[in-house]
DNA sequence: CAAGATACGTCAACATGACTGACGTATCTC
DNA sequence: GAGATACGTCAGTCATGTTGACGTATCTTG
């Protein structure tokens, strides 16, 4: 009961992985793991009167700033639509700015605002807190195993997307 | 381009992690990883027109036979009103079926019939495919680190709720 | 340069799955 | 017997997704 650097849960992967209970016992801590670092965010969203749809918005628009309308419906994967709902409150509430892109004009780059840029961070802070605990608890080589694996439940098709997050396009 | 084993991606964690572009690294693993896990059954369950709140019920079903609405409640962190319509739909058409508690006869204990071990099977076929290939192009130490991380993101309070899933109660 | 493709916006209707609040019944516990 | 508990249900609302149809500005190409 004093054991409280870990519980006593998967004790490591059996030789013999791929067998049923492992599976289950993986989709279950992303479910569980997933929700609840989402959770992290949800009081201070509420407060902002925002959700979960306009968070990831900030969030990408953050990660790559000038990211154009049709980048970000391609790392949403949902409609134009439902995009344009999320982003016109999150223009109205000056949270971000659109600009013309200057190569080709069609396109409208979406940027922060300074408020935008300081909720933003207030957010990730939570986000931040959660996971690098778990970080800490799970010990430095837990962290890139934890990464391949994620990498692996994404499909090649996706994948050049997903890792062009990590600080190009400046 | 013919590198199919691992993209180019995650060297592994730098010494001295916590560093923002780390936690942003994790976040959007996270993310990416879940919904296209989430994804791998979609094509399933719009077969037989449910939801992914059907799929949730199913599985901790499946999971937990005997289990109880109020377990199942916690589990799933939504209201019963919600949980109230999916476990209607999901009898109605047979997937489950429901007994009085025997110690406690106000419980109501859930249990799949045949024709919903047969969905939960079929639905889990999918996830153990993506999720078995995403632990094999990881690897076995991966997998550890991979649970680990996402224990320290279940918070105490609900962690005996979740390792208690594992082959407990039967 | 005209024709077509592309990037984006927008109107309208609808589905899903959550929520709050209020109330009812059977059963257990003290 | 009184109160707590497990479960159900009616009613209304909200957030976020969907399809389908069109409109406009701008780029690309034969």
């Amino acid at each position: 009961m004093t054991d409280v650097s870990r519980p006593a849960a998967s004790p490591g992967a059996s030789p013999l992985f791929l067998r049923e209970d492992e599976v289950r016992r993986g989709i279950e801590l992303l479910y569980f793991g997933y929700t609840r670092l989402t959770n992290a965010i949800d009081q201070e969203l509420a407060k902002q009167g925002l959700g979960r749809a306009h968070h990831r918005a900030l969030y990408f628009i953050a990660r790559q700033p000038d990211l154009t309308v049709g980048e970000l419906l391609k790392l949403l994967a949902i409609t134009k639509q439902s995009l344009g709902r999320v982003l016109k409150e999150l223009q109205d509430r000056q949270f971000i700015l659109t600009s013309p892109g200057m190569v080709d004009r069609r396109q409208k780059l979406l940027r922060l605002t300074e408020k935008g840029a300081l909720l933003e961070a207030e957010l990730f802070r939570h986000l931040r807190e959660k996971l690098s605990s778990a970080y800490v608890s799970a010990g430095q080589e837990s962290v890139t195993g934890f990464w391949h694996v994620l990498e692996g439940l994404i499909p090649e098709s996706d994948r050049k997307m997903v890792f062009d997050l990590r600080g190009d396009k400046a």
